[in-house]
DNA sequence: CACTAGTTGTAAAATTACTACATTAAGTGT
DNA sequence: ACACTTAATGTAGTAATTTTACAACTAGTG
């Protein structure tokens, strides 16, 4: 969809004054779409007719069409694209990379989010007795966030960081008990056994995992996101920030499903907070 | 900027016939910027040098500079606006809206970043003797989430959700150690005592937390994040995201600073995972 | 070395946008 | 109501920009 990054793909199949053109547009295309046909090509040292090929070549009906499409290109302020953080880069471009990769993962995450099956797992969560939340590693921190949310529901929530504690809770497990597993690979062996024993005392088992992933096969019901990775830095980043907004999904379709006279807890809860709080002075 | 809406504004102005213009465009801006002069001033019953004179009236160079705008407004199809969840919203729009909220957020909270602040944190951390991450309720998991990127460096993390825990590790402080305290709102009585605490054991005390706050205050270095926190739902959920993106950014300063041969390390921490999963099956 | 396919440039044609001027419409004062 | 003034609109010609057709060149292949 967006022209810049087709310039850059398809850099191979370009004829090498084509590629002169790429480049000039490439280096500074906010010029570029201020510049006629003439100029681009005085610009890139080639002919007017190269300068339309290569619009052609691009699917677009010729140069003012090409300009048309780079414009709209251009004005999404910032095209999140998922660029690689590199070796020599300062603070100020690892900062602006990170931000947009992350934007850019979520928005992936949002396109490949299952409506029906957060639907579904609302329901689930607003019938269960007990809820838990469990995750190891980074996706720890995760089940320790929804913890911190559905706990202000007043609903029994359980959270354990520890494999044998968590396993022991599953063990008590009823049918009107969910467990939420997190994991971005699914491929974490406590957490599928976790997942196999909750299951065996007819707990519903919800994965926050990888679809088909072994974890995902023991779940009976999977939210999966499809957020790609930057493996480069060996840390899990994006995928996480996705499951949290997942969970918030999931925390607002909770509190959406149980009502307004519900959602005055919630402000009970956080009016409790006032008292270990310095005061705002403007208020 | 958005030239659409320039176009409503300014309708009062417009002559008869340029309102003629207009009424056309905002019917179907798609189908103008796809026209040329002469169909869309046949489309509107004008002239074409009615269509221009119109074009000029909205500090445009001509026809083609205004189908350029006009494209641009188009393109920003989903710009991430901060949408609050509704009553009535059913799964499919509360999801959306959550997702494109959370990106606004980040946008935001993009911009509201200091860039020298980020360089001096990532300084410290690295020269750091001992790092600790702590936050309370929201901000806990957070610190949490620190904790698990920073372990993997090798360097002596503390984390704890305890408030005593919190002071008494901040009492054993000693001029080499950094100590994170994350809040949103920077007004938790427990986490501005423990910056007092490290401060006056010669730590240095950096806040992921608001600029003017009594925690800000009591901190060297505050990495503020002007992140409107949607109220309606009392919890906090965009703050989050941002101070976990925060986290990464550090944590990628951290691991830049460090150099190639420190990422080596990274990666085998994440081999020395293996063993607790599940082969992958096509690698 | 000739031949072919692909690439690039030249020049002319076609399209598109713009300018100058004429015409019409609308408003204002007598 | 009429002349006068000003603004708005359209016509026709001009200028610009883009596109097409074709020729020249380049590189690879038998």
């Amino acid at each position: 969809m967006n022209i810049l990054e087709k310039i850059t793909q398809h850099n191979a199949a370009f004829s090498k004054s084509e590629r002169k053109v790429a480049q000039v547009i490439l280096a500074n295309p906010q010029a570029a779409i201020h510049s006629s046909i003439a100029t681009l090509a005085k610009m890139a040292d080639v002919s007017e007719p190269t300068v339309n090929r290569f619009c052609r070549r691009l699917d677009t009906k010729g140069y003012p069409d090409f300009k048309l499409h780079l414009a709209q290109s251009l004005a999404n302020g910032t095209p999140y694209v998922n660029r690689h953080v590199e070796e020599h880069d300062g603070p100020e471009e690892y900062t602006k990379k990170i931000f947009e990769s992350t934007m850019a993962s979520l928005e992936v995450a949002r396109q490949s989010v299952d409506i029906p099956t957060i639907n579904r797992v609302v329901d689930l969560l607003t019938q269960a007795q007990k809820i838990s939340f469990f995750g190891l590693g980074a996706s720890a921190s995760v089940a320790h966030d929804a913890l911190n949310k559905f706990f202000r529901f007043n609903v029994p929530v359980v959270y354990f960081e520890d494999i044998l504690m968590q396993r022991m809770s599953c063990m008590n497990c009823t049918e009107d008990d969910v467990v939420v597993l997190i994991s971005h690979t699914g491929r974490t062996k406590s957490l599928v056994e976790i997942a196999q024993i909750a299951r065996s005392n007819d707990a519903t088992v919800v994965g926050i995992t990888s679809k088909d992933s072994p974890l995902g096969k023991e779940c009976n019901l999977v939210l999966s996101l499809d957020v790609p990775e930057d493996t480069d830095m060996y840390m899990p980043m994006a995928s996480r920030i996705a499951q949290l907004t997942l969970i918030d999904i999931l925390a607002t379709g909770f509190t959406l499903r149980r009502g307004n006279k519900f959602r005055e807890n919630l402000k009970r809860v956080k009016d409790t907070l006032r008292g270990s709080r310095f005061d705002k002075k403007h208020e």
